[in-house]
RNA sequence: GGUGGGUUCGUAUAACGGUUAGUACUCAGGAUUUUCAUUCCUGCAAUAGGAGUUCGAUUCUCCUACCCACUACCA
């Protein structure tokens, strides 16, 4: 039995997709559940396609999210360049694994699996204009390799000529004529190719010396004794190239199982979640913030306030599900639960409000100390600073109104400063002289209540004053919270008097009634 | 076009071949509350269509429709 091991190998061309994350923690899981290893590999074949600071973007997303990679990173979350005894797989890049390649492409042309390739790309791509004038799709395979140019219908001389003297040449898998490849996936079952329909793909470029995926994938996977691949369903219709290199390496009997992972869609109407559906719609598909080289900002999940908790309990559970009904799992509680056969065949559609349902049911489970350490940089971004020991009561009142830690402000602002306009709507509904006499009375009531200073005792005072003179309980009140908070909607009364005190109560109170005339009617 | 994959309330999903097809999010209504919010209760809402196998099909088979992916010297 062979140590699982697992790999997660995306490529730099961008900002990581929460798609992307999720195929990260699908491995994750399935890594630390059998007692694995989750390997990091930077898939950077593509010179043309490089985007810098992509790879940082990456293994920082991934971090935030707990998704530790045992092998591909060191300590500070780079990739690891140089083997060593923690890391004799390294290096982890595509890139720098170059010499690695070339051997094997040879290897496969020598047992007569693959050739060499000469036909330039202008010359395919008339190819295709020709194919595609006569209604037919250009497909590089047996049904036409015999006329292109290459190492099949070139003389041996030829050939080693254009090696030694040409630079564009590839070499090509020699895909077979008629076979029905049976091929195994971990969540989708048996399935059948006929390799008929399959064309002659490019496993290794002269040009920049460098693989394709395809070789490159199932080379490192090998070298890296990968037991399980588990990825994107965009990679299902290669499956079967890949089962026939490793036969044709001989490494049947060591080849990873499969699991190709649905896609994640865009909440409304068909196709992929893309970067344009967040923009319209007002969520991010990115974990973090994202910069490109031009300047634009795309936003993330951590700078939207959402904690990488929440983020990866909504991902986990899309696409898979417990078997059971619940529904907020830690990370410890999803790698013993996870389960390859409850992953979901069809594609998910993403929906930004049960996203936001996971972020507020995590954000009540915070103690009232963490999220008023996180409340005070938004303080600080209005100009306030509060005592520690004030914040977290504060906090403690407002926790359950809130989705982000954001939301405070906008909920309990006026528990920081005094209001400075009163809602149009809401004076005009309570600020009559039948409720605003009685409600100055109760504001006297509060300025000279000397019983026990907290909220129980204020409020049983309160409602006994006020039944005890028959007044409207909710219009008196409701003309006191406009005098506080400036509108018809807050915290209880003597919640808010507790905690801004006295002194400031009797200020609101009199600028209010101050105010009174120009207010009223 | 070709190849492969997929299809249960609007969304995510549950349901040994036998259930009044369940749960969560959203939405609507109600109760509680000094307002708002919370909380609680109730409700709306689904097996894509058609054959077949079976005493019985959401579940198995086939066909159709629709959706998705792939079809690069990109991953």
């Amino acid at each position: 039995m062979r140590k699982t091991r697992v790999r997660f190998a995306p490529s730099p061309t961008g900002p990581l997709h929460m798609g992307g994350v999720r195929t990260a923690l699908y491995n994750y899981l399935y890594a630390k559940q059998n007692g694995g290893d989750f390997i990091i590999r930077i898939e950077d074949t593509d010179s043309h396609r490089f985007v810098p600071g992509a790879e940082q973007y990456i293994i920082e997303a991934l971090r935030w999210c707990g998704i530790i990679p045992d092998e591909g990173v060191d300590d500070e979350g780079r990739v690891v360049e140089t083997p060593s005894e923690r890391h004799p797989h390294a290096p982890y890049r595509q890139s720098q694994r170059r010499g690695i390649y070339r051997k094997y492409a040879e290897q496969l042309v020598e047992a007569g699996y693959a050739y060499y390739a000469f036909d330039s790309a202008e010359e395919l791509a008339a190819e295709r204009a020709k194919a595609e004038a006569a209604g037919q799709t250009f497909i590089y395979n047996h049904e036409n390799r015999m006329h292109l140019r290459n190492s099949l219908t070139l003389s041996a001389a030829e050939t080693e000529k254009l090696l030694a003297e040409t630079t564009d040449w590839t070499v090509r898998f020699k895909m077979p004529e008629d076979e029905i490849v049976e091929m195994d996936d971990l969540i989708r079952g048996h399935i059948e190719v006929n390799t008929r329909t399959l064309d002659d793909k490019v496993l290794w470029k002269r040009a920049d010396e460098l693989p394709t995926y395809h070789l490159a994938n199932i080379v490192d996977d090998h070298l890296m004794e990968i037991t399980e691949v588990i990825r994107g369903e965009e990679w299902l219709p290669s499956l079967p190239l890949h089962y026939l290199l490793y036969r044709a390496f001989g490494w049947t009997d060591s080849q990873p199982r499969f699991a190709h992972l649905s896609l994640l869609l865009k909440p409304v109407g068909n196709g992929k979640l893309s970067k344009r559906d967040g923009d319209k719609l007002g969520f991010p598909v990115f974990p973090l913030r994202w910069v490109n080289e031009a300047g634009e900002v795309t936003r993330g999940y951590r700078e939207d306030g959402y904690f990488p908790e929440a983020f990866v309990n909504m991902l986990a559970l899309l696409g898979w599900n417990p078997g059971t009904e619940q529904e907020i799992f830690s990370m410890d509680e999803l790698v013993k639960a996870f389960s390859m056969d409850k992953v979901q065949k069809a594609g998910a559609k993403f929906n930004p409000d049960k996203a936001k349902w996971f972020n507020k049911e995590y954000l009540r489970m915070k103690s009232d100390e963490e999220l008023a350490k996180l409340f005070v940089p938004v303080l600080a971004e209005h100009g306030v600073e509060d005592d520690f020991g004030h914040l977290v009561k504060v906090v403690h009142l407002i926790k359950e109104r809130a989705t982000f830690v954001a939301d405070f402000w906008d909920i309990a602002w006026y528990l920081f400063k005094a209001p400075e306009t009163y809602a149009e709507k809401d004076t005009a509904k309570f600020w009559k002289p039948e409720n605003v006499e009685p409600a100055l009375k109760v504001a006297d009531f509060i300025a000279a209540y000397e019983g026990e200073w907290n909220k129980d005792s204020l409020e049983a005072a309160l409602e006994d004053f006020i039944r005890a003179n028959e007044w409207p309980m909710g219009k008196v009140m409701n003309c006191i919270r406009l005098a506080l908070t400036g509108s018809g909607s807050g915290l209880g009364i003597a919640d808010i008097v507790i905690l801004i005190g006295k002194k400031e109560f009797s200020s609101r109170i009199e600028k209010a009634f101050a105010n009174s005339a120009s207010i009223s009617l």
